[in-house]
DNA sequence: TTTGTTACTTACTTTTGGTAAGTCAAAGAT
DNA sequence: ATCTTTGACTTACCAAAAGTAAGTAACAAA
């Protein structure tokens, strides 16, 4: 095994790939990513109702750690009741197209996916 | 709001992007097709070692699920001690140039991660 | 007879995410 | 004057996913 190449995953806190998929290995980071980008800006609620099934809870941790990672921008208007609007970033724009990528490899590949799947589920009954 | 274009993230059953992005929603599915990316096939252990921090269990887990979706092949050889080898599928291999576009962004875009990471953490204190 | 090998399981703990209720402050309804 | 509504959250509590460490199987070598 050529060693050289594949070591560089090993440690998490210095490699960009493991840092970058760590964001996507939560559950809901890209998806919000990609809502975001079908408007200039989403409130709250809108992204709540578009998703459907997130948790308020797991909306806002989500949206602040995007937000820390300058990936979005977040505006609050001191207004009761509250407004806040999400938008992304120039660097969170930046990132769509190779998450859009991806989706459309799902697309393109989304039956063969499945019929594997059930394949593979039947043989384990 | 255009909820036009908006509406189809809500079902995740029948949605090829939210079916996809679960997978990527796991802590490890992309991690471990890159890494079998690197060479023709790899054993258990040699996964094991490369990634470093994944235990036994998740890799077995991801691993199968990855077996399921078609993404990965596995060939038991009837020996002892066991041997088994893993593989991309066409379908796997189908998949890593746009895993790769997003590790290239990440490259490129780590430090301004960074940056604006630790901005915010000095914020909040 | 004990040890080592490889690819796993299993039982148990910790972390992450989900659920439902509560908070805040003011405007509008009763 | 009190009661309800509104939007963007928190908080307390519960469930699911992932991590840890030990165990298993089957045989060959020491």
């Amino acid at each position: 095994m050529s060693s050289e190449s594949l070591k560089i995953f090993a440690e998490t806190e210095t490699c960009p790939a493991r840092n970058v998929l760590d964001r996507f290995g939560d559950k809901w980071s890209t998806l919000v990513i990609l809502v975001l980008n079908e408007e200039e800006k989403l409130r709250f609620n809108e992204i709540h109702k578009v998703i459907g099934d997130i948790s308020q809870k797991m909306l806002t941790v989500t949206l602040r750690s995007l937000e820390a990672d300058g990936l979005v921008s977040r505006k609050v208007y001191p207004e009761i009741p509250p407004r806040v609007e999400y938008k992304l970033t120039d660097l969170g724009k930046s990132l769509v197209p190779h998450i859009s990528s991806l989706i459309k490899w799902a697309d393109q590949n989304f039956s063969s996916i499945m019929a594997s799947r059930s394949k593979y589920n039947q043989k384990a009954n």
